[in-house]
RNA sequence: GUGGGUGUAGUUCAGUUGGCUAGAGCGCCAGGUUGUGGCCCUGGAGGUCGUGGGUUCGAGCCCCACUACCCACCCCA
């Protein structure tokens, strides 16, 4: 236990977080592109935000929530997605009183507690967007847009969008009743999972893996949007198209969270059949009302950092390498060592990334050691070094040497040497 | 919550129908030029065989329980 993170949670090693970085940076460099500002809310929040804005009938708060009284007595539970959050910020804020739409975008850390498999965690990471204050379909299309090109610049192939409309309360009454309706003579067929969904929530009966099939011939949301609902899908992709994005309907879209309204989509793996979906949001336009906000829609996306990695990886997605060492510096001696530092210093003073030897190991082992590090250029400084001012800075890569003086002339000109050739 | 699979060095794995001091590759450390990496050679360190019980003269191997990890379902990112 000591030594085991606890179930469900990873480490990100030295060795993978230059990744992360890459595609942080990217995500915030589109966002504003977009002009999408950052946003940082807390890692908890009051249970109930979660319980009102989330939904009481979903997964996510009936069994999936990470809740602990706190010392004050409070009921907290840590973030298990990022909408509730900043639309509780844009409340408290005050944001909806000025000039709108506000457009965000985040990175978080989530936490649900579920059985960990491939592509699920207890504690994932995603990115995020909410856009509040437009019910104009052309802001889901920014939306589904602002997904679309970073994952496409990510260089990820072989991924499918899909949309749906779930509807607005109106229609989806209707809709309800007439899946009911066809639902009822079948229910004694239906699995038991089925048989409460049908209570619960009629709509995902249809999601079911087991008796899905046998109910091709159900009735579907879209033939049952209200006037209002019809044309925002129809427009919505109008926009679409205009924005050159191919996008299938996929009337089963039902989205897990109760607050989602008209426009749901997701954007999945065609090759992976569980946890394929790397992206999922919709239209959330009765939320901030619900949370105690004004009457204001919203839309957003949700985006799973862990299965957007693990699809760079089986994608064989494009990752700028990491920063290589410019200098290792291998002393020999207690004089030799003197000089090293001397320079290490001067070298990190002036911004080159620089490393010497901490363990007294012989030259060949400092070489080796180099090499691992994959370092640019080796300098030994001993003696004899010392003696002549006079160091062989020696480039690893084709192992040819340039001798460079121990003084400031010498760091410069092995600032030259590395700004000639900065990747070598 | 349900179901399946797997736990042997840092790591990837061998380990025969139960039988002496549990092995290999890679990695790590050292040496092969008393000061120069990658290749090669030699040597070395490193294992409560997941944990606890049971069967047996004897268990890494068989049985039970627990636990961890992986995978699938549900659901989702």
């Amino acid at each position: 236990m000591l030594t085991k993170a606890p179930r469900g949670t990873k480490d990100i090693l030295p060795q993978d977080v230059y990744k992360w970085k890459y595609v942080e940076e990217l995500f915030a460099e589109i966002c504003g592109r977009f002009n999408y500002k950052e946003i940082r809310t807390p890692t908890f929040e009051h249970t109930e935000l979660f319980a009102r804005g989330v939904g009481e009938t979903t997964d996510i708060v009936n069994k999936e929530m990470y809740t602990f009284e706190d010392k004050g007595g409070r009921s907290i539970t840590l973030k298990p997605e990022g909408t509730a959050p900043v639309v509780r910020a844009l409340i408290e804020n005050n944001i909806y009183a000025q000039q709108q739409p506000s457009k965000f975008f985040y990175a978080i850390p989530a936490f649900r507690y579920e059985k960990p498999q491939a592509g699920r965690q207890r504690e994932f990471h995603q990115f995020g967007i909410e856009a509040f204050g437009s019910g104009d379909p052309a802001m889901d299309a920014e939306v589904i847009a602002l997904a679309v090109s970073f994952l496409d610049e990510l260089g990820i192939t072989g991924l499918k969008l899909h949309i749906n409309s779930v509807g607005c309360p109106e229609c989806r009454q209707t809709y309800n009743k007439a899946l009911r309706e066809y639902l009822e003579p079948k229910l004694p067929y239906l699995c038991s999972d089925c048989k409460v969904r049908f209570e619960k929530n009629p709509m995902r009966v249809l999601d079911c893996k087991v008796d899905g099939s046998k109910l091709s011939d159900a009735p579907i949301m879209l033939d049952y949007l209200c006037g209002g609902c019809r044309s925002h899908f129809e427009r919505l992709q109008e926009y679409l198209k205009v924005l050159d994005i191919d996008y299938e309907i996929d009337p089963k879209i039902v989205r897990g969270l109760d607050y989602y309204t008209k426009t749901a989509f997701e954007i999945i793996s065609i090759n992976e059949n569980s946890q394929g979906t790397v992206c999922g949001g919709g239209r959330y336009d009765g939320l901030v009302k619900e949370c105690g906000g004004p009457d204001m829609p919203g839309i957003g996306f949700g985006l799973g950092i862990e299965r957007l990695l693990n699809l760079m990886e089986a994608y064989d997605a494009k990752i700028p390498d990491p920063p290589k060492l410019d200098v290792y510096i291998a002393p020999v001696g207690e004089d030799g060592k003197k000089a090293a530092l001397s320079m290490l210093y001067a070298l990190r003073d002036i911004g080159i990334s620089a490393e010497c030897d901490y363990l007294g190991r012989s030259i060949k082992a400092q070489m080796k050691y180099a090499d691992k590090l994959d370092a640019k250029y080796v300098i030994v400084i001993g003696d004899d070094e010392i003696r002549n001012n006079m160091a062989e800075a020696k480039k690893m890569s084709d192992g040819s040497t340039v001798s460079v003086t121990l003084d400031k002339s010498g760091i410069k000109s092995i600032e030259d040497m590395l700004g000639g050739s900065p990747n070598d």
